[in-house]
DNA sequence: GCAAAAATAAACCATTCGGTCTATTTTAAC
DNA sequence: GTTAAAATAGACCGAATGGTTTATTTTTGC
C-alpha cells in the first residue's frame, strides 16, 4: 500500500460516519477536509468526485457492518444462537457512527444518485440473507419447524429492524428498540422445535 | 384567505413532493422557485427562510396522509374491518409524492435540522396511536383477544410497514411490501376472536 | 376607476459549493 | 543523500446557494 492509498483509506474513514450521519447532499467537501485536516488537493488526488467518496464510504460502512454481525452470528453454535446473536448485534451495533447505513443512503438513493441504489439494493439483500441462511439451516437441522418461511420471516424481521433504527433515531430513545427486539425474540422462540 | 396566504399555500403544495422526494439539504431554492414558477420575492414574502418552507411541507404532507389513514379507518365498522382498511391504505398510499415522509424527513431530522424532529416525533406518535386506538378498542368490544399488547403490537407493526416501505423505495419493486402485508394480516387475524 | 397597500419580480449580495490547476511538499527508488 | 515522481496544499474558477433589497405589478378598499 502506497502514500495515496493510505490516504484514501483514511479519507474515507474520516468521511464516512460524517456522510452517513449529515447525508450525502448534506455533507460538503469543507466538512471532509476538516474532518481529514487535508486541503482539496489532497483529497481530489484520491477521488474524482465527492459523489465517489460518498460511494466509497457507504461500502466502507456496510463492509465494517456486515463484519461485526457475521462475527456475532460465528460466536453461536446452534440457530437459536446465532439468530438471537445476530439480532443482539443490530441492537448493539447501530447506535454508533451516523446511524444505519442502508437507512440513511436508502432514502437519500434516489434521482440525485441513481448509483446509489444499487448498493443499497445489494446491501439489503445480503441482509435479509443474512437471516434467510439461520433460518434455513436451523430448519434443515431440525432446530426450527418448518412451517416457518425462511424468505418471508427474514423479510419481516430486518423490516422490523429498519423500522426500529429509524424510530430510535427520531424519539431518541432505546425504548421501541427494546420493544421490537422482543417482539422478534418471542416470535422466532415460537418457531424452535 | 388574502393573495398572500393562496400563494403561501400553493409554494407549500408544490414543494412538498419534492422536498419530500429530494431531501431538505438536496432541495435548492430554485428546486422551489421552478416548480412554483414565483421568483424569490414571492417565496420569500410568505417565508422566513427555506427551514420554514420545509417545515410547512412536512407538516403538510402528514396532514395529507393522516386525513387518507383516518378515511380509510371511517370505512370500517369492525376492528377488524378498520385495521386492514388502514393497512391497505399504508399499502396504496404511500407510493406516491416521493415517500413517507416519516422515513424521509425523519432520517434528516438529526443535528443540521433540529426542530424537525420534534414534529417527525408526533407524526411517528400519532401513527403508531392510530394502531393502538383500533386494536384497543377491539379488545374492549371483545374482537380481538385480550392477549395483545395494543403499544408493542402497534409499535411492532408500524416499524414493519416503515421497513417495508423503505424496501420498496429501493428494490424499486412491490414484493417486499406484499410479504410484510401479508405477514401483517395474518399476525392480526391470529388475534381476532 | 383610483390610490395605497400588499404581493411579487428581479437585481443584488456575500458566501459556499464542487471541481480545476498551479505550487509545494513528501515519498520512493536508487 | 539525491532526484524524480507522487502526493498534497493552496490558489483559482464559475456556478450555485440562501437570503436581502429595490423595482414593479397586482390586489384591495373605497
Amino acid at each position: 500500500m502506497n502514500k495515496a492509498e493510505r490516504t484514501r483509506k483514511f479519507i474515507i474513514e474520516k468521511s464516512a460516519s460524517i456522510i452517513n450521519r449529515k447525508g450525502m447532499a448534506g455533507t460538503s467537501l469543507s466538512d471532509i477536509m476538516e474532518a481529514t485536516k487535508l486541503a482539496k488537493g489532497g483529497i481530489y488526488g484520491n477521488f474524482e468526485s465527492k459523489d465517489e467518496i460518498c460511494v466509497a464510504s457507504f461500502l466502507y460502512l456496510t463492509e465494517k457492518l456486515a463484519d461485526q454481525l457475521n462475527r456475532a452470528v460465528l460466536r453461536g453454535g446452534t440457530a437459536k444462537e446465532k439468530f438471537l446473536n445476530l439480532l443482539d448485534a443490530y441492537t448493539e451495533i447501530q447506535n454508533t457512527e451516523g446511524g444505519c447505513p442502508i437507512l440513511n443512503f436508502g432514502v437519500e438513493s434516489d434521482d440525485t444518485h441513481p448509483n446509489m441504489k444499487e448498493y443499497v439494493k445489494k446491501a439489503i439483500r445480503s441482509s435479509q440473507k443474512r437471516f434467510f441462511d439461520i433460518i434455513s439451516d436451523g430448519i434443515a437441522h431440525h432446530e426450527i419447524s418448518a412451517t416457518v418461511n425462511p424468505k418471508n420471516f427474514s423479510i419481516k424481521v430486518f423490516a422490523m429492524i429498519e423500522g426500529a433504527i429509524l424510530f430510535r433515531r427520531v424519539l431518541e430513545s432505546d425504548e421501541q428498540m427494546r420493544i421490537i427486539h422482543e417482539a422478534i425474540k418471542l416470535e422466532f422462540e415460537s418457531y424452535l422445535i
